[in-house]
DNA sequence: AGTATATTTCGGTATATACCGAAATGAAAG
DNA sequence: CTTTCATTTCGGTATATACCGAAATATACT
């Protein structure tokens, strides 16, 4: 059942503030693990999770690789999720403070520095 | 966070079962038992995490507990949701089948075999 | 009170997954 | 071609959870 895939992906704490730094750009990588402060691997992990269950899409740029919200796919649904959560934000700090950090995140600083 | 909750409850096949029969009408956990074929304890304990995510409310009605969807909490979330499983019951035989099975279900001649 | 039935709770097991560091991969620059 | 750096994949561990049967709880009936 394909609905269980895109709620399994959507039930992680940091895969929903993944989903939500998206909201506001394209990040790579680096700059996501940056916010999250888990590792390299642990962040593609979650990405690949949430890519598989057709929730973001991913863009090679150099070395670099820019995911994004794939705003085609179930687009009501994940209106309501996005929706949903920023109902939530108020309630959760960390979904304010990555907003924040994610304005200011700057990938050239960020990076090398794994 | 509230909505990892939600979407946690949403994660699991039998779950979402539950909650495609349960937009038919209310259901006891023999009911449920009769058409996904796990124990009456799993059945009961699904229904806790559903509950708890405040998807379903219960109802207590002699020796029996009626569990039916809660219209109230995140209206356009959860029929978000169930339509996001509507699409998909096309490609998942399990939901047609039980949509069927439950028509026909009477409490009274499924119980007591346990 | 005592029995029957529906449900929930508990203890135990087996599988899934979140996490990490290390190794492997891929792209750009020297 | 080699080095550098971002990302992914892999092996291993620790925690979460889906499942069951048995015991406990709750309600109805005799």
């Amino acid at each position: 059942m394909d609905a269980i895939t895109i709620f399994k992906a959507l039930s992680d704490t940091n895969r929903l503030r993944i989903m939500k730094m998206l909201e506001q750009r394209e990040l790579c990588v680096c700059e996501i693990r940056s916010v999250l402060e888990l590792s390299n691997s642990t962040v593609s992990e979650h990405l690949a999770v949430l890519k598989d269950a057709g929730l973001i899409l991913d863009r090679k740029d150099g070395k670099w690789v820019n995911y994004r919200l794939n705003d085609r796919c179930c687009v009501n649904f994940i209106k309501a999720v996005l929706e949903l959560l920023e109902e939530h934000v108020g309630d959760e700090p960390a979904l304010k403070n990555d907003a924040a950090k994610i304005k200011k995140a700057n990938r050239y600083k960020i990076c090398c520095t794994i």
